[in-house]
DNA sequence: TATTTTAGCTTACAAGTGTACGCTGAAATT
DNA sequence: AATTTCAGCGTACACTTGTAAGCTAAAATA
């Protein structure tokens, strides 16, 4: 096993994820792919894409779930930083940004599909969106003093407005960037003290 | 002049923008839409469609022009509704989900335009947003000690997490969207506490 | 009344799409 | 050494798409 040909199987159908994924941009989402475009770029004929998705949407949720692990193990790397002494708030911000700015093009995808034409595609990015909520509540609720119940709802609401900052972030030059992280900054520290005023209190 | 000729023509249009609407769903979004589909449902041949529009793209931005309409109707309607006593977070927030169900088409347009692959049509949902957030923020700073800044800050995350829960919503039902209401009205909660601690103090 | 304007039509075309079918040669298996 | 498996290819087909060109008849204008 791990045969010559299965390795190379393996090989050109991640060169049919990049090749889907540099498709992507601005100007161009993943629905806009076409299959034959997508073989092309990987180097094959279009009919030999059959032997590794049934499907676009098939690479398409191959996609979603390869987004999402890049965008875990960033998160990971981001609570090493606040071990060795950040601010929560802060340091994640900083790291979500630099998601945006390195790997734009699978947070476009995440972004675009949440509220695509495809339920799959709608259900597999909320589930990733659901392991981050829940990363960041299960954080939250050892750190600091705080109901579950609570905990659950103020990450739910601060996953969402990094989420959507960085998706204005990405028509933005650097100033603007500059300015709506600090924006951003604040709204998280409404929803921290409000949460730990209703969370504790009861 | 409001000569036949013009009546008819306008009366035309106006089938346009209605049969491009009708073919949005939950799996059509615009970009799928074809200028050939659009224009059988109106009743006109593919060619005439360009004595309307330039272009798809012109059909689209009126449309979000048209969605946005709506919505600041709604919300005008809403305030009408807080004078004659009713707390605001929930008079907004409920006023929101009728839109969603009443008009889920023009939401959806507008949901997935703000992430979509034009500039432009990012750029004219953005400014609906963005009108929404200052009449919210003008509002609060009239009837809440806040300062000016606080105030649109506050604003804007609240008009975000209502925003993206009306996006949720659309794949819920009843007993799902009576749990993530409840959830978002504490998280609006969160905010107001929030936001008056900060926008108070300095 | 004679002329101009124009919304809508029909026909036509080139380009791009997904995918069915069957072949080939090399790797894997027996 | 003989056989099976299968990744990748070329050809082919039926569709759909946007839109160019030119016509028609009715409304508007002169």
């Amino acid at each position: 096993m791990s045969g010559v040909r299965a390795q190379q199987k393996q090989k050109t159908r991640q060169a049919l994820i990049e090749a889907a994924f540099n498709q992507l941009s601005a100007e161009h989402s993943f629905s806009n792919l076409s299959l034959r475009e997508v073989a092309r770029e990987a180097g094959i004929a279009p009919t030999s894409f059959y032997r590794h998705f049934k499907d676009m949407n098939e690479l398409g949720l191959t996609m979603v779930d390869e987004a999402g692990l890049t965008l875990r193990q960033l998160m990971r790397q981001a609570r090493r930083r606040i071990a060795s002494g950040g601010s929560v708030i802060i340091t994640s911000v900083e790291t979500f940004m630099e998601f945006i700015e390195t790997s734009s093009n699978q947070f476009r995808l995440l972004l675009r599909e949440r509220s695509g034409t495809s339920k799959a595609f709608r259900a597999a990015v909320a589930r990733e969106i659901k392991h981050f909520i829940l990363e960041l509540a299960h954080y939250l609720e050892s750190e600091t003093p705080c109901n579950q119940n609570h905990a659950y709802m103020q990450s739910e609401a601060m996953v969402i407005l990094v989420f959507n900052a960085g998706a204005e972030a990405l028509d933005q030059d650097a100033e603007q960037r500059a300015e709506l992280t600090e924006r951003l900054i604040w709204q998280l520290r409404y929803i921290a003290r409000g949460a730990n005023h209703y969370g504790t209190q009861s």
